[in-house]
DNA sequence: AAAAACTTTCAGAATATTTTGAAAATTCAA
DNA sequence: TTGAATTTTCAAAATATTCTGAAAGTTTTT
């Protein structure tokens, strides 16, 4: 069956992608196959899908409720927890987005304000020191802040899109 | 001392931070041995200061090569190779998001295209597959633009400072 | 051309991360 | 309550990644 191979396909490529940007194959796989299941799914039914672990789904389903990428779903007259993903691309997008920046950008700069904090630029070779942390300092507060700008309003994408089409 | 003390925080912590954005502890180590470095150093010393093995920092210093984060020096008079960090910190960042948007997004572009041409939109249920997988292609074409046009010319960096403070 | 100085490679070892599955905890119906 | 259904936890096992170090490969000097 066709279409049945491209989704397997897609679920496939999303998992192994994921791993090449810092996400964990199942939590991916987990993900791509509830984006792609028109109806909510119970941990039995991904156990049984991706074949693995009740440990293993619970736990990624747990992670994916964090990134903010799946809903709970309680159906009435069932017993089990249901999950359903975010169909909108553009708010997943987002997502991903504010949880890197959270979790990559935010660690960044803390560490470089505790750095500037503990050293005194009083000898030539302290303020060479300060000048790289306050550079990344900067340079990272200023990505922090492109995120957030891109992320604040869907009118940043126009924003954008007008920046794309006059550098062109 | 208070200096060394501080450096070795740094190289410590851009090894920790590393892991968590998809890059090897001790790449990123001795990225920052290096960007604190005021002169190029040689595989031996890099050896001696992190305490790993010869292997380990040939391969990583290729890799980072790679990655454009630093040079090769041929010293006059010198048999061994010595190495230098990229010290214009916007530049290591416009790198690092170079390297990653080719990672990271490039795949991603390429496996939906795979997946649109080997499915017709002939039954509802390919019609909603393809919807998500178009809507996918189009974010990340989207991401794909952005990046570039941030990394085109410093002038965004302008641009982008504007759209933030107007955004305040 | 041989030897010395240095760099690269890569199989196996070490380390880190992910997964399993059964036990413990929780929730809910009766 | 009790107990059946379901979810959560977590130690141990499986898997994946990174690191080592010695052997092989290169380059330069003599």
């Amino acid at each position: 069956m066709e279409l049945k191979e491209a989704k397997d396909k897609f679920i496939h490529t999303w998992g192994t992608l994921a791993t090449q940007w810092g996400i964990n194959r199942t939590m991916a796989q987990i993900h791509a196959l509830l984006l792609l299941s028109s109806k909510s799914m119970n941990a039995d039914e991904i156990m049984a899908d991706l074949q693995i672990s009740r440990g293993n789904v619970n736990m990624n389903l747990r992670d994916l409720m964090d990134w903010g990428l799946i809903y709970k779903q309680l159906l009435p007259g069932e017993r089990k927890e249901y999950f359903i993903a975010e169909k909108d691309i553009w708010k997943v997008a987002k997502q991903i987005a504010k949880e890197r920046r959270r979790r990559e950008i935010g660690p960044l700069i803390e560490a470089m304000e505790d750095l500037k904090e503990g050293i005194q630029p009083d000898t030539a070779e302290k303020e060479e020191f300060l000048k790289i942390v306050n550079d990344i300092s900067k340079v990272s507060v200023f990505a922090d802040n492109t995120m957030t700008s891109l992320l604040k309003s869907d009118e940043n994408w126009l924003i954008n899109n007008f920046i794309k089409i006059f550098n062109k």
